[in-house]
DNA sequence: CGCGACGTTGATTTGCCTCAACGATTGTGG
DNA sequence: CCACAATCGTTGAGGCAAATCAACGTCGCG
């Protein structure tokens, strides 16, 4: 198989500046993987092994509560970084599931490699605050939007804001994303239609 | 006024290690504040200046929005930090006002100075990677939370997790954190007592 | 071709909201 | 030190957004 390390390379190198030398370094921490859809890279229950990076695909991370019902908590497309981090930061078992809903190829990196490369390119350190601080402010805007939004207007923001993952995974997934059923967003896209 | 840094310096060296030179050094960028009741430290509109750490005292957080609805985002007490992140790192008017409900004593630290102590002492790079990760963490919970459960579960899982925060806030604030009316709160302490 | 996954539609229910009125407490200025 | 206003919590009646449950259509895939 091969492992093109391009696409990590050109994302980290928007935010740091790495030498050759280091780029290397780097990369010698990664695993270049293919799964295939349906596939799981993290299980509830199990310890989150990897933080993953999406070279090419797309993902969901999900909650299953007590009545066996699904709860969207995450996409992750081309570009994006997905894992567990609880369960990855404290090495304890993960409360979501990460599955592939498309054949896909991503990057991962281990627990001790990652300390490894916080060690010995400490930048990393800034590259990853950064990645955080980011994530942070979108899940807190997401936080005020399902407070003070309705469904309808949850769903056009998302759909404006993501196009691409609405072409690409089932409604049901988005519904339940955005925190109602599938019943009701089937409703509200006739409602769509009729007007627009 | 005596300007005392014991508080954040222990609680930066629960995470990464200083010597009293760069203990000094970070110091040197901080300013030592008190603020009164009511008193707002961030603006809706307006530039978020300073991260700030709470020494004493009690913070939240809020949005406001176009029908003049506010919504608690984040309460923040002792050893807490609370700003509007966006707004801070990006330079632009805040989306969130930050009020004291308490006379407090708060540490803070400008957006030059921030960049200043990242480029001096590259640890706190670490450092605050490790908070941004913690609170994503929790975020990420509370998003799950407000879809899988009930008003009134989340309620008690607040009154478990944050017994401080109910002692020391009115309780409209607590009902608009969690994402319902004071009105239903009422309700569901009223049935709590009639039960328990 | 047949089955399972997904989306749609209808009827009914419910969790929580809205609006309004009313105590209780706190704080403040005269 | 009292009167008055403002703030906060409570309670009741009625309403609505979204959920639930169930049935049915359809498409893709083995």
């Amino acid at each position: 198989m091969t492992a093109d390390y391009s696409s990590i390379l050109e994302y980290v190198g928007r935010v740091i500046t790495l030498s050759d030398q280091e780029k290397a370094l780097f990369t010698s921490f990664l695993r270049y993987r293919k799964v295939r859809k349906r596939q799981y890279i993290v299980q509830q229950g199990a310890v989150c092994q990897h933080e993953t990076f999406v070279v090419k695909g797309c993902f969901r991370a999900f909650y299953i509560d007590d009545h066996g019902k699904e709860y969207v908590v995450q996409f992750a497309l081309e570009n994006w970084w997905v894992a567990d981090l609880r369960s990855f930061l404290t090495q304890t078992p993960a409360d979501y599931y990460v599955e592939a809903l498309e054949n896909s190829e991503i990057i991962q990196i281990d627990f001790d490699s990652m300390e490894e490369l916080y060690r010995q390119i400490p930048q990393f350190n800034t590259f990853f605050r950064i990645l955080m601080q980011r994530a942070f402010i979108v899940l807190q805007q997401r936080i005020v939007s399902s407070y003070s939004k309705t469904a309808e207007e949850r769903y056009l923001e998302f759909i404006k804001r993501y196009p691409q993952i609405e072409q690409r995974v089932p409604q049901y997934m988005i519904a339940s994303y955005l925190g109602f059923t599938p019943e009701f967003l089937s409703r509200l896209r006739q409602q769509q239609t009729h007007r627009g």
